[in-house]
DNA sequence: GCTGGCACTCGACTGTCGAGAGTGCCAGGA
DNA sequence: TCCTGGCACTCTCGACAGTCGAGTGCCAGC
């Protein structure tokens, strides 16, 4: 175990090195925080926390920097989250109530947080199945087509165009309007697949299969989870790091590009509380030399889907999770008002 | 004016410059493309070019680079648009014909494009004003407050809470419903202003004020042009270029964040045929040193949109302009279909 | 009007060197 | 036992000088 002052040291070290970006040594260490001891007697503290691998050297006589595992201890032991002040927080819900609509909060959301963190922001659009559903809409397009419309909770629209394989009739249309939503409306969009189960079977022979393909087509929107959608924001923060990272800078913006990734990436982290990933803990290669801070956030106490931040590992953990925290609470109000 | 030979030489330079990336010497030139002149002569057509503003050297005794002008000169008279293969327009097609709704539509056509012309891709949804009107639906969410959705004919649907002043009944909406579809359906969103116009006074006193803010919000809609939706994509397609222009990534993707900005540059082109715009011809400050290649694109023959790539003075123009417009064309096909 | 030749320029690259920062280790002291 | 000051060592970085080569402009000759 690491005694009370060799954390104090790397705690030092993690606030330094975010600070300047720079390798810090032993002497600038006891001067910019005051240790109470001496330059050599850090030293021998830094050489513990290197051989236990929570620092590391660029090179020979070079300052130390904190590596993956630091951080990591870093994040769990040593900082807090830091809250944002009264006007941080003020200024998120009237920037926030401003939205017209789902796009629109979203779009203001990843905003915020990339300005907020200067960092590349990311938001999930609220998930499907862990909505509920407010209205299912049909119309007919033309005597075989119709456009299926689902609405959630959260004010997420979805749309698909159905061509079913009998023409129907605008009465029937009703009917199965009424029938479907009523049996829906109110329930969870997991819950739909098993609700709507025996719809086909109350109507009359002739409508069957296009009422089949029409709820087959909703049952597939509903599946799709990979085509949940998300925004990302604020890739210009990225080429504030380009001077020590040129080339690192190619494979993020790439796997920005790649949703799976990003999906996958915010699915990861289990519950809906904040995750904190730190380098080589992102399984996506790219990712390796960045850190991600993710938090869901929801209408209700429920998590309907996550945001969250990619910056380098040397990033401010303290204030960045704060502000993840803070985004993704307001957020939720104006979900959970609109 | 300038000589054939001279224009072959300015061709020549931006085609090699384009395609190396260095400034391109006397020499080269003479050995590269056959020219059939000694290297002394071209070094004399090149003073002539440079004289005249169309190319430049970065440093003396150095090679030459094509300028703005140089660019603007081979666009519009040296150059033509090179038409895609086969194979690529039948891949093209494919990719774009697996589409479900619309976002998936313009989602696929910016990665399509990125990758086709290995830049930066934009691709603006269908705008509202030159669609048509496919339905309008309103929901009742509660007594006081319903939901009104657009719905065009490119797939498109806008979607808007409305608080009322006083509570709806049912019949009225479904009334309301009836006579907004009735006047509005199959004509463009543009004229809807003008038919909605004398809509509440056919209703009952006490719904009027509530009929006026639901068409209030209705205009509105319309109205936010500025709000316009557009996807961007490719950027990582930037960092190809970050050796020479580490500092040029930054503004670029500033200005790619602003949607401001970028509607405005679409924008600029006034009709929808193919327009390039070349370094210093694009107003915005952090794009002077790219490009833009533009093209509306529409479900009819009329665009309803615009789409283009945003990437280095140094382009391959034809190739660019042929995949862009490519793309647009079959871009129109599917939504045409849709 | 084209060509070969020639002198010139200037950036890119290389090697050397000293300054400065940081380290590890050791012996002495609380 | 733990901290401290001192000292020799290592390594990076910037400055400087010198070389190399690509490319140019100009000129005389065909």
């Amino acid at each position: 175990m690491l005694s009370e002052r060799r954390l104090e040291v790397l705690r030092a070290i993690v606030q330094d090195y975010v600070g300047t970006q720079e390798p810090v040594g032993s002497k600038a260490l006891t001067e910019r925080h005051n240790l109470k001891v001496s330059p050599a007697t850090v030293r021998n503290d830094m050489a513990a926390l290197e051989e236990e691998g929570y620092i590391a050297q660029p090179h020979t006589s070079a300052g130390r920097i904190p590596t993956d595992k630091g951080y990591r201890l870093f994040v769990d032991k040593l900082a807090g989250v830091k809250p944002l002040s009264k006007p941080e927080r003020r200024a998120i819900q009237n920037f926030l109530a401003g939205a017209v609509d789902l796009d629109d909060v979203v779009s203001r959301t990843v905003r915020l947080l990339a300005q907020l963190t200067r960092q590349v922001a990311i938001v999930q659009y609220p998930s499907l199945t862990r909505s509920t559903v407010r209205h299912v809409e049909l119309l007919l397009l033309a005597p075989t087509r119709l456009m299926l419309v689902l609405i959630t909770d959260t004010g997420r629209v979805e749309q698909r165009v159905v061509d079913c394989p009998a023409p129907l009739t605008e009465t029937t249309l009703a009917d199965l309007r009424a029938r479907l939503n009523g049996r829906v409306v109110g329930e969870r969009f997991s819950e739909v697949p098993r609700l709507v189960q025996d719809l086909p079977e109350s109507f009359e022979q002739d409508d069957r299969s296009t009422i089949s393909a029409v709820l087959a087509t909703l049952l597939e929107t509903l599946v799709e989870e990979p085509e949940e959608r998300l925004v990302i924001g604020g890739t210009a923060n990225l080429t504030r790091f380009v001077h020590d990272f040129p080339l690192t800078i190619r494979p993020v913006l790439e796997a920005l590009e790649e949703q799976v990734v990003l999906l996958k990436l915010l699915g990861e982290a289990k519950d809906s509380s904040m995750t904190v990933r730190i380098g080589h803990e992102n399984a996506h290669e790219g990712l390796t030399s960045t850190s991600v801070v993710s938090v869901g956030y929801g209408s209700g106490n429920e998590a309907v889907a996550k945001l969250g931040v990619v910056g380098p590992t040397r990033m401010d953990y303290p204030g960045t999770m704060g502000a993840v925290r803070a985004v993704a609470r307001y957020v939720g109000q104006i979900l959970a008002e609109s």
